[in-house]
DNA sequence: TGGACCCATGTAACCGGTTACATGGCTTTC
DNA sequence: GAAAGCCATGTAACCGGTTACATGGGTCCA
């Protein structure tokens, strides 16, 4: 049962091609009895538009490219289920490429998409501006997720990481911390460096801390289980510790008890993106909550816009937009006897532009 | 900068589209010479192949189709990512289609994967057999991933949530457990069903109890609390809960301890899935390990089987194969002094048939 | 030296849709 | 009653690749 053409179609219906492209795009001029036969061969023959043709004489796919890295499970999903949510209001389909690995399979993953999508999104925490401006199909309208594309040649959006360090720091001193800690995600990750300078500028500031600790780290569990045991043994010197996600703090926090430091009683503790496991350990984290579905939704927004724009001719500056992080609190952080498990916006700056 | 065709190319290096092409695809019977002046060419344009174009006439697109559920956060990231992991290893990219919502919205999502992908995988907890052979394209290799194709018309993979649940009861009643109830999930989902199928062929088995207690569900967290509640109030009825889903499980948990019933002293508790969060909370969460991951990448191995049989007219008999969870003994199940957190499997059914 | 053969290259058809333009039958209008 | 105009339909070009087949120059051998 060979699957069967518009051609087919005109043919069981003694039409021609154009007419039976007309009627089934629902266009002007086309009589109802005109519309019916085709519609009739149609069911007839069991017929089924073959989209990748129709994509190639309107140049329009109607789908969008999602390149992504390696993500842990929550953001992951999430990120998707954002994308996945704008687009499917819109009718939209989504090609999805995550790339494990080297730059070279990302430029090969970015490639891939030309003739495929109308749009791209991409996120790439790791790699630097240069080569993505120079591996983007060039016409091909694209946002940038939370990566740092400076010169302003892709519209972008992106989590205040700086905003959401300093008030992850401000909630801890508030708490009463006098000495805090970082534990610090990869190197060489936007979002990380971002919170980690975030987080020193914050303790200069607010504590007239210049050489605070850093601990190393790489988002991982082990990473912060490491970390914690090597607080507990010098627990003295800290009092609180802010850790660049809620994963590294989840085994820090699980070290840390273990060794027999209370926390928050010896030590507060504050992750970063609010991952739904943050609420259900013990003492809950307290974090700086990313809304990680909007932001994909709002990346597939600003994308359809640049689309528009490029249609219409229109210029679209290509602004960088922020997504503040809010702080969240429950136990871990809670030395003090005001509220836990409360929401308190902070550091909006909303659509600044560095 | 309008993008460069391959003709461009072709008139840039003074060649015929042929040469080009074949060039470009490193074809044997090409010249030296040939070759690097045609990647001269597509150097100086820039030129990008139009991948669209290429499938049209190659009749490949080098993608898979994937049509999933609205799932909840980890199952869907981990699915995801098992598919990805095989695709990705064959240099094949993902067409993504989340079916929110009506069968009607479900039957377009497939037909707009004709002529864009090779194959297709779809999951459809909550369809039916009838409807979905009834609208997948015909001619188009499909994997079934957890659903209910009796017909054999389509190769098939799931989780043997039979064998998870009498694994499950098998181990309550080890520990001591006389009376055990069920937390079901949502009517209709074929997963739910078979757990609760699973659970009562396993109570009338081994305590002989062919009336026993289920609580209704719908895999949600707030299922489980109103669940634990109504436990409470008449806690001394059971002294153990198997619960089609982790989440259930842990809402369940919650409301039973804020209830000052002791978990497991009193009721033994255990879930289904093992999402990460499970080892998370106190106690943790005994449950049956589906790993998800594996059974994307599974469903993906057995499509491109699907497809090269049909490319060389094999005839592949649609097989449905099944994933069988492995038991995971945490704390919240544990009333013996036997070991905690081992993992045993049971139930060896692989490659079973119904 | 000429015919057979090989092989690199070119020409043009094709994949399955859409759509600009041509066509011709009908109504309208003087 | 014929010219003008409208509108439903058909013809064929086009989107951007691949590839079957034609072509023609060079080598080999009788």
């Amino acid at each position: 049962m060979a699957t069967s053409t518009i051609r087919d179609v005109a043919r069981f219906a003694s039409v021609s091609v154009a007419s039976a492209s007309r009627a089934l795009n629902d266009h002007s001029g086309v009589t109802p009895a005109m519309r019916t036969r085709v519609l009739d061969a149609v069911a007839a023959l069991n017929y089924v538009p073959h989209l990748g043709a129709r994509s190639l004489s309107t140049k329009r796919s109607n789908t969008i490219g999602v390149v992504l890295p390696d993500l842990f499970g929550e953001f992951f999903s999430e990120i998707i289920r954002g994308i996945d949510y704008a687009a499917h209001r819109r009718g939209l389909q989504l090609l999805l490429s995550n790339m494990h690995g080297s730059a070279q399979e990302t430029a090969a993953a970015l490639r891939a998409m030309r003739g495929r999508v109308d749009g791209l999104l991409v996120m790439s925490p790791q790699l630097d501006a240069d080569f993505l401006s120079h591996n983007l199909p060039k016409g091909l309208p694209t946002v940038v997720m939370n990566g740092r594309i400076d010169g302003a040649l892709h519209a972008s959006i992106a989590i205040d990481n700086r905003a959401g360090a300093h008030a992850a720091v401000a909630h801890l001193v508030a708490q009463g911390c006098k000495t805090i800690a970082h534990l610090a995600g990869p190197k060489g990750n936007a979002d990380a460096d971002e919170r980690a300078a975030g987080f020193r500028e914050a303790v200069a500031e607010m504590l007239d801390d210049r050489d605070p600790l850093i601990i190393g780290g790489d988002f991982s569990e082990d990473a912060g289980i490491t970390a914690g045991e090597q607080l507990a043994a010098q627990y003295r010197r800290v009092d609180g510790v802010f850790s660049a996600n809620d994963i590294m703090a989840i085994g820090c926090m699980t070290a840390l008890i273990e060794a027999g430091v209370k926390v928050p009683g010896d030590v507060a503790m504050i992750g970063f993106d609010d991952v739904p496991i943050a609420r259900y350990v013990t003492p809950a984290l307290s974090t700086m909550r990313v809304h990680i579905a909007k932001l994909g939704e709002r990346a597939l927004d600003r994308l359809i816009e640049t689309i528009e724009a490029v249609e219409t001719d229109d210029a679209l500056d290509a602004v960088a937009e922020f997504l503040t992080p809010e702080l969240v609190v429950r136990a871990s952080s809670a030395r003090t006897a005001s509220a836990t498990e409360t929401t308190t916006p902070v550091y909006r700056e909303q659509g600044r532009v560095r």
